[in-house]
DNA sequence: TATAATTTTAGATTTGCTATAAAATGAATT
DNA sequence: AATTCATTTTATAGCAAATCTAAAATTATA
């Protein structure tokens, strides 16, 4: 990573053109620690840095990232795709008031027996997700 | 349950009156045996067998009913609610091709260590999902 | 630079679900 | 059984996330 960026490697290696677009939002992506986002999140926080590109395009970039493994995506919420760019295996909290997710340590959970995959069927992922909601407020004085 | 059914003591028993649609939608639900299913598919079934009742109502009957605790919702799918009719703690399998739910049994997964609830929240649930897919096939002879 | 393949895009479309408000039903009272 | 009133159901409109389309722009290659 000198002349050519992290982001511009991850793309040659996933085997996708570094468009102008996609090496955007790479760098949104990868060059800023760990995220959980949704793709409108992504287009407001791309827009908000003035970099054109537009719903569909990003669309299109999170499920080829998808499919190439420089992403997850995390199934919460019945009403939007979460995406997440820490792709080794990990689990989460989430938070339901506020629909945000966050990384649970992994000295803090485990998952001890892993079924077989039926007959027929290969595993692709064992994710466990832990649904937390507001604590009830206590009454003030 | 004899001369009042097991539907119409649930309903009873989370406060919800028992009109017809009410009451056949919980027959078809909790005397059959556990099921996995989505709204379209619960009102698909219940035309099906000569039920009338609108769409509207069964998406408001499943809030109903989870929200009562008859049933629980199941996030696999970012674009679908499924339900369940087992609402006792266990998990799942999802298969993506056919994306069909199927109970784990409960020897076969332990989540051994399950992290506190961050300050200021409550723990709701800890739902494992383990994805599958499709098996390549083999070459044919 | 020319050519061809890929990508981006705006806008239309689809889909799962929710909101609305009028009609129907159920429960309580007489 | 009829009256009243709250609840429920329903058809339909509306909404938001995501996908599709096909034309224009970009990128790779010759």
């Amino acid at each position: 990573m000198r002349p050519y960026s992290k982001a511009l490697e991850r793309l040659r290696d996933a085997g996708l053109r570094p468009t102008r677009q996609r090496l955007a939002l790479a760098k949104m992506l990868f060059e800023n620690g760990d995220r959980h986002f949704t793709a409108e999140m992504l287009h407001a926080d791309a827009l908000g840095a003035s970099i054109r590109v537009s719903l569909a395009t990003v669309y299109n970039t999170l499920h080829q990232f998808t499919s190439s493994g420089l992403l997850r995506e995390i199934y919460v919420d019945s009403a939007r795709s979460y995406f997440d760019t820490n792709t080794s295996g990990h689990h989460h909290f989430f938070f339901e008031g506020s629909s945000r997710l966050e990384d649970i340590p992994n000295d803090q959970i485990t998952v001890a027996k892993t079924p077989p995959a039926p007959e027929g069927t290969i595993l692709k992922s064992v994710d466990v997700v832990v649904r937390l909601e507001a604590a009830p407020q206590p009454f003030g004085h």
